[in-house]
DNA sequence: AAATATACTGAACAGTGTTTATTTTCCAAA
DNA sequence: TTTGGAAAATAAACACTGTTCAGTATATTT
């Protein structure tokens, strides 16, 4: 019986050391997709980068989805951080529009992250096990709770909050995504350096318009 | 000298043959991508599909990148001809509304095609070379020419024809490309079924939004 | 110290895009 | 009609990818 407490301490101790192991596994990622593009992370070049077999990462993932589902949730949560440091105006229209520079500036400097969060279709295979998507939720749920708070108080012209949501997000992303794949340098004359600039003029308008 | 007009014939029928081959390969990537999905389309599937080698695609196209530009320029021809056949209205904002429509239900019965059009990077990487997008200009002048004639006939809010362009462009890519991608489903209580029907409702306030 | 459970890995499988040396096919001149 | 040379097609390989599995090394328990 005296043994059970060391036992204990020592799957505690195993338990550590896997979640320790997927913290590493996770965080070699970041770096790689952050400094050398989404395309150069495979699990051979992940093994490599922590000195593993590339069969060890199996034992810690079931499939490379599931590895970019919590690379995907380590993204999110530096997107909520973004938020959580730049949204304290009083106002909740002014929010909206420190939320919008935010996401905006996020996909700037992140652009690789943004891809994975937003377009890739990889993390959401997990989904059909996991039901339902919790790394978007704070980000999701922030946007959503603000939006609701605006048409309380009367300060967007929205009716129904989940159509206010994803319009604001879907008028962002929208933009933000066609220019992250290439869509729209070379198409119209407008030169690619000023593309930005539309962009954020574009998002100014909208939010513009979308005021009471 | 008399074999001048003989060679000159063989020529013409050879770069015929060049261009029938480059349509069959084109042709059985745009039906594998419609039947089985963008995943399954690979050089080896291809070659299997019209019964040729592998290699011999590389006669025809330097990578698969160039053959994709042109699975792309086909699809955007058949957006291009829906769009001439649903739009037809005289007022240029009706016009703009059954470009709308036009737009989301190309995306919704060519869910893939829409993809390689919009969202894949693969295509775009041949433009490092060719310099301009062709692919996108019939269906992105005919939304250009359109907005430019409502931002004339004063019937939308927008000032400028490039902003308002993208900006259209944009919310509507923006949910529909969030909704392909599986970003829509299981955030929010919104359930899966009701996603479309969200989506055509904020397109539709949007352009009531937009209205002068 | 021996037995057992855990952690790890080398090697292989099946797939991908792409290249090169070789073979087959075609056409024109001898 | 046969032969020489160009053009077209290919088999085989290379360097990758994700993933699996049999076997080895390490750690823990008896």
């Amino acid at each position: 019986m005296h043994c059970k407490p060391n036992n204990l301490g020592i799957i505690e101790r195993k338990e550590r050391e896997k979640a320790e192991m997927r913290r590493r596994i996770v965080d070699a990622a970041v770096q790689m997709i952050v400094e050398e593009g989404y395309e150069k992370v495979s699990i051979r070049n992940i093994a490599d980068k922590i000195e593993y077999s590339p069969a060890t990462i199996y034992l810690y993932y079931k499939d490379k989805d599931e590895l970019l589902y919590d690379v995907q949730s380590q993204a999110f949560a530096t997107l909520a951080e973004e938020f959580r440091e730049k949204i304290n105006a009083e106002d909740p229209f002014k929010r909206l529009e420190q939320l919008a520079i935010a996401y905006l500036e996020f996909s700037r400097q992140h652009p690789e992250l943004y891809d994975l969060m937003f377009i890739i279709k990889a993390p959401m295979n997990t989904l059909v096990e996991k039901e339902k998507w919790e790394n978007g939720d704070p980000s999701y749920d922030a946007l959503h709770g603000l939006m609701q708070e605006c048409i309380e108080k009367k300060v967007v012209k929205f009716k129904d909050a989940t159509i206010a949501t994803l319009s604001v997000w879907g008028f962002a992303h929208g933009l933000i995504s066609l220019h992250l794949r290439g869509r729209c340098t070379k198409v119209s004359r407008v030169p690619e350096e000023e593309v930005p600039r539309v962009i954020a003029t574009a998002i100014d308008e909208y939010l513009e318009m979308i005021k009471a």
